[in-house]
DNA sequence: GCAAAAATGTAGTTAAATTACATAATTGAT
DNA sequence: ATCAATTATGTAATTTAACTACATTTTTGC
């Protein structure tokens, strides 16, 4: 997925392409997943690779072959079961992988942190949960959701406690397209919404856990209706797995009492990638409608 | 800011550092800012490289050079005037610049773009907002403004509209601390409770703008009386003129009407990592009403 | 205008990566 | 256990890419 980086009006030599990669799987990573499945000679160049990363960006092919004591083809070929076309690829994708940030970096709070260093991991931790988003967003079901949505006789935002906040200003920004929204709340309001529901409401759930069991009763009530439940929780889920569309939100291991939750980023996120992708899809009215509620709140 | 990674403990052939490092100037940055110092040619290659950027990292000096219409040692010259060794050098530090986040990344979504293009969009957008956030966080009075509530008698989140949403999560957040606290999200209420506010009240207010009046004339009312006031909003508005501390945000521009306002992001964000370091600094208590508030959510 | 210095390019050399072919090792069938 | 076929590996040769030496051109300062 590429961004067009377009800067010339301010500098007007700036014309290339900037790509914001997908910052999860890097190379050295794949290379540590296929270890099993090397032969003899391919085990030590992974080998080499992985004990000399940092130096591998700068070491000529033959040494690399001698450091693992192996031949040169050998190391070429092992590039081309990475699936690279020789060692030069090899090399572009090892200086890319050590400058990104690895999904195991460690962010936990400790007591003994002081104020701005646990500001600092809070907040990398957060960069890291929309950077491993990012990542996933090309498996999402945006398409099939905007479909349904554009033809919904409303929207209906559901959530209970942290995801309740989450729905509720998820409703906020929805409304302005100008389709009928509301948001459920509490289990009372989610059952008795659902128990009505009709096959062109579109439900909008979000939970973190996706266990809570009122709220999956009410999903399964709302789904019998035929309304269309879309759903922003882990993929394994019992209410995944009455949705009819899943954005997956794998939530990261609870290290510490002190972890913020970071999935509602992850969940309001995603509910503006929503939005905006409706709001195209809805054309010219929803633009229009998104104009004067902006306006609608600018002070004179 | 660097980070050391050790992981040697689950793969014993990982040895190496590495460095999750300020996202800020690369080859490119510097290559700009030489420009009105190079010769003919040296302008000729530093114009193809900044225009050809992502190209140059597969392309062989010859085609640079023939593409800047310049010899190959003219090249290689560059290369040694920008301090590098050569053109395998310059490759890798392009490589690596190309890597990372640019602030100026434009992430406009237009109605041409397809769905997952528009949500990725939205997504980078959103990385963005928290990667200069992070940027901006070791100038922010974490300290004071935690030792403030530290001897808070109750702590009051306020916000409208959407920074309502926000302030309603970050009370929902707070008083898992075991510290009063209760959300005002409307004018009357907001007025009402200034008009009553005591010295050992602390209001955290947010607001994206900070210009809307009935909330800074609440805000003045709270400060006469002795509250403090801490705020997130733009720094140079009327809201952080009131505060006894700002926590800056500055909002990304509005570019069209698609735009999602990434600024609460940040202000969730910035709550996240107040509480965490509220809850360090407060000890051993907050830490257990955390796990017990965790707790409590476990279902059998 | 002229000499010196700097910039630049052509041609040749070296380093690095890749390919072709021969040999060794492994696997599967009998 | 043996043998044939397949796969893996290495040696040597070739190609590609980067770099250097030297000649020519351009620019600068007096």
């Amino acid at each position: 997925m590429a961004y067009y980086l377009r800067i010339s009006y301010f500098y007007p030599y700036f014309n290339y392409i900037l790509v914001l990669s997908a910052l999860n799987s890097a190379i050295l990573n794949d290379i540590r997943d296929n270890l099993p499945r090397f032969s003899k000679s391919e085990r030590k160049v992974a080998d080499w690779l992985l004990t000399n990363a940092r130096l591998a960006i700068d070491t000529p092919l033959s040494a690399v072959a001698s450091g693992a004591t192996v031949s040169e083809p050998t190391v070429v070929r092992f590039c081309r079961k990475m699936g690279m076309s020789g060692f030069r690829e090899l090399k572009t994708h090892l200086i890319a992988a050590l400058q990104k940030p690895q999904s195991y970096v460690h962010h936990d709070v400790s007591q003994a942190d002081d104020a701005t260093s646990a500001a600092i991991k809070v907040l990398e931790s957060s960069v890291q949960t929309l950077v491993d988003l990012r990542a996933s967003i090309a498996h999402m079901p945006f398409d099939a959701a905007v479909s349904t949505m554009m033809d919904a006789r409303q929207l209906i935002f559901v959530g209970l406690g942290a995801s309740g906040h989450v729905a509720s200003d998820a409703c906020h920004k929805f409304f302005r397209l100008g389709i009928p929204c509301s948001a459920s709340l509490d289990t009372q309001t989610i059952l008795q919404q659902a128990a009505i529901a009709s096959p062109r409401d579109v439900y909008l759930t979000i939970s973190h856990s996706g266990s809570w069991p009122l709220l999956i009763r009410g999903m399964q009530l709302a789904q019998q209706r035929g309304a269309t439940i879309i759903a922003l929780t882990h993929p394994s889920s019992e209410l995944a797995g009455v949705a009819t569309y899943t954005f997956d939100c794998v939530p990261a291991e609870d290290t510490n009492a002190f972890t913020p939750m970071s999935s509602r980023l992850a969940h309001l996120t995603l509910l503006d990638a929503l939005q905006v992708t409706l709001a195209i899809k809805l054309g010219g009215t929803a633009e229009n409608n998104l104009q004067l509620t902006k306006a609608a709140l600018a002070i004179p």
